[in-house]
DNA sequence: TCTCGTAAGATGTCTGACGTCTTACTTTGG
DNA sequence: CCAAAGTAAGACGTCAGACATCTTACGAGA
């Protein structure tokens, strides 16, 4: 597969479809280098400064990597981008639902390889989680206990991954403002998760992880069902949702 | 927090850096509009390609949206460079884990909402893969089942998320060399996890298909504390180029 | 043969300009 | 007085050329 002369809509996101299709498509190897920007910019007939923007989008998300004075090289072949467009526009339910599906691997993997030290640490955090009242601290505790876990399970991908998706979780909440109605399960589904771990059995934390939010995720689908009267005003002024939550069309 | 000149290192990525700060610390609230451009550019005392380069990576990853003619919005306050460096720099085994995370969810999710079309499609991919010999068809073909079962749980983020990291779970393997020799589980344990979701049982479901993965988990985890010889190289991450990398020319 | 300096190539950045689209305001017609 | 069409301002999109700086490779000299 070949470049050839970008045509319409944005040349930047032509000249970025053209380099990641290279990539994708194993025309450029991982760990190949790739053409000089002049040399690309000619042979998609764009100017320099497209193709720099092109290559430092790709760049950012880790696709390929730039090393000023010597040249730009493939890190990656795979495409991010359909992971990246479903992340912006997933609707709360989904997230929730592969935010479960970390809950519970970080669980089973917290059981077989906490340390003193975790539960320690876990112990204070599920303390901290039990004794915040304000909406706004009890989330944050909340996930900070969540996010415990998954550190006890030694698996920084994990940790990172469940981080960002808690963070867009609580974005696409706070969206369709069902933050602070959601009711969040109680002190003694976590306190089982905790117990399961320190007792080093991965089965057991694996099943009172999604215990513990197998409800919530019930509960929203309950609501989002009925949505309750008055709470389904759309802001009047700068905020522009529309990128839907695809939750409240219906009230549309 | 506001905004101040860049000092050392790459202007881009200070740039790229303040911009992700204003958003992540809610000074840019998610919906508001950026200043313009050349506002940016003046207020941080550099030149508008630099600031439409950090734009352009950061609205790539979906962190902001630029509407021509209009201006730039905040899409997302989550920050996801944590996320993207780990993903680039994560062990073949974390990717692993956090794979069996999709795969155990994906199947619980399949076994409540997969329609007789799914089934049917299920067995077509798990007959495929039983009758593949070649390692690299093989391989497709396993992943194109595991992917079948995510289609069935009917999230889209799950799905998409599942694809990302299988095929950086796969270039993983490939860079140390080991995805001809981890064995995968037999067509038992993949028969065991279409049978449930056939029968709609979510819990075996999840256990099914945690059995299918962590046996190789196991295997994966002696290969790599124990190299065989001759295999023990590092892999070369930063290969360096052969200058054939050249594209030819462009016939149009 | 080893070391150092130099030159070539590539990326980093800036300046300035023009095109085009969106939006809001103004003007005009009803 | 209201509504529709026209216009102007603002913002992003793209291009061109130039210079700075870093990396690498090669050749000259010890």
């Amino acid at each position: 597969m070949g470049l050839s002369p970008v045509a319409g809509g944005s040349t930047v996101d032509a000249v970025l479809e053209q380099l990641q299709a290279q990539v994708s498509d194993g025309s450029w190897a991982v760990g190949a280098r790739i053409p000089a920007e002049l040399d690309l910019a000619a042979q998609l007939g764009v100017s320099r400064p497209a193709v720099r923007e092109a290559i430092r989008a790709l760049s950012h998300v880790g696709v390929l990597e730039v090393r000023r004075g010597d040249g730009t090289y493939v890190r990656s072949s795979a495409d991010p981008r359909p992971l990246l467009r479903r992340v912006a526009r997933a609707s709360a339910r989904d997230v929730f639902e592969v935010q479960l599906a970390y809950d519970v691997q970080a669980a089973r993997l917290a059981a077989r390889r906490r340390t003193g030290d975790d539960l320690a640490r876990l112990e204070d955090l599920l303390r901290a989680r039990d004794e915040a009242t304000e909406p706004d601290a009890f989330g944050a505790a909340d996930a900070r206990f969540h996010l415990g876990v998954a550190e006890a399970s030694r698996n920084p991908l994990l940790i990172e991954a469940m981080r960002f998706f808690l963070g867009r979780l609580h974005e696409s909440m706070r969206a369709i403002r069902l933050d602070r109605e959601v009711p969040e399960a109680g002190p003694a589904r976590h306190r089982a998760v905790l117990d399961a771990i320190a007792a080093g059995d991965p089965q057991a934390a694996a099943t009172a992880a999604a215990a513990v939010v197998e409800p919530t995720l019930a509960t929203l689908d309950t609501l989002l069902a009925t949505p309750k009267p008055g709470h389904d005003k759309q802001p009047d002024h700068d905020t522009r949702p529309d990128h839907d939550t695809r939750l409240g069309k219906s009230a549309g």
